[in-house]
DNA sequence: CCTACCGATCGGTAGG
DNA sequence: CCTACCGATCGGTAGG
């Protein structure tokens, strides 16, 4: 009996599992994390549901791994765009028009990363997401104030962080009626733009 | 045998769906729509799941009727704050400062509606919502743009429609740091005023 | 990497 | 309004 150590034509390769986090991250941004099973993931990779776990040891740290690789994608882009010579609004519509490609649906993953992971991969995930996709952001944003040209927060503004997390809420356009046919590109360049300068409209002509 | 109509010391009782639905509010507010079974509800009304039954035919239907009841005290509110004679921004921080507190976590409820409820009643809740909650509210913005105080989308701006979610989305401050010691009142506050002025500096001092 | 299976939980029904 | 139970699905494990 000791001759069976687990040796199929395709055992405990090392690329089943970036196959895996391709599959999942598909699954998991098109549908949320409850809704898509391991069964599903692994049907998906042609494999059987048990041999997941040869890969990880729970479906959240499929999800987190997924995460992870999502983010570190994001941080490299976010870095590029931030650090140009530009002014920080052009920079600020900038960032704002490559959020969503990456990005896709913010919303449902604050909600899995809230609901469904247990403390410590939250904590993980929040850690990541902080470092690699908030801050270079809000830096952006604390340049601006630096400059004057922004509102700080005793002159009725938001700090850094609040503004960073404010610019998140509103290029979230799922649910908003007509989002269909407008183009990502342009809502992203009217979210900015009503964040810099509001609704209010601007006296430089007449009324 | 036509002796078992069902009269047992309180059934049928027409008070137990008004506690059914007071504790599912209380409940779905709390967790939203999935973690919420239907025996954790019956358990909370002292009584036994299948008896849920005998009021609502289905969970979805428990949920629905919970959320119509909240949407039609939700709207004699709003009528009430929109028709007072003020001018539009006080009447929009009126309405910002009212929405939280009957509201609890709208993004939430969204999820719900978008991921747990089947067409139907998906449809039923959705047109529930646009008629007693986004009409009031943009009938509030429409006002602004035909006084000519805020834009509209051909001077970029937006519909009354769009405005009235994006106000829903500024509003929504789950997952933000420092959410826990700011008071609703001044973040509601806050967000109306960046709604309607942005973070660019106003110039009428110098710099 | 597989087959087979576990314990738990779910929404909903049968039958009284 | 109850007891008892159904069929489905879930994440994860045993054992090879």
């Amino acid at each position: 009996m000791p001759s069976s150590q687990g040796a199929q034509p395709a055992d405990k390769t090392p690329e089943t599992r970036q196959l895996i986090l391709q599959v999942a991250q598909r699954l998991f941004m098109e549908q949320g994390y409850r809704p898509v099973s391991t069964r599903h993931i692994a049907a998906a990779c042609g494999i059987t549901q048990p041999a997941l776990y040869r890969h990880f040891a729970t479906k959240q740290d499929i999800y987190v791994a997924m995460l992870m690789e999502m983010l570190a994608l994001l941080h490299g882009r976010l870095e590029h765009l931030v650090g140009r010579h530009e002014s920080v609004p052009t920079r600020l519509h900038l960032v704002a028009r490559m959020l969503p490609a990456t990005w896709i649906d913010a919303r449902q993953m604050f909600h899995d990363i809230e609901h469904e992971l247990d403390e410590p991969h939250r904590q993980t995930t929040a850690n990541a997401f902080r470092q690699q996709v908030i801050a270079p952001i809000a830096s952006l944003f604390a340049e601006g104030m630096a400059q004057g040209l922004l509102r700080s927060p005793d002159q009725g503004g938001l700090n850094a962080t609040e503004a960073t997390f404010l610019l998140f809420r509103l290029l979230d356009d799922h649910g908003t009626p007509g989002s269909r046919d407008r183009s990502s590109l342009q809502h992203a360049d009217r979210m900015v733009d009503i964040l810099l300068h509001g609704l209010i409209q601007q006296r430089d002509g007449d009324t």
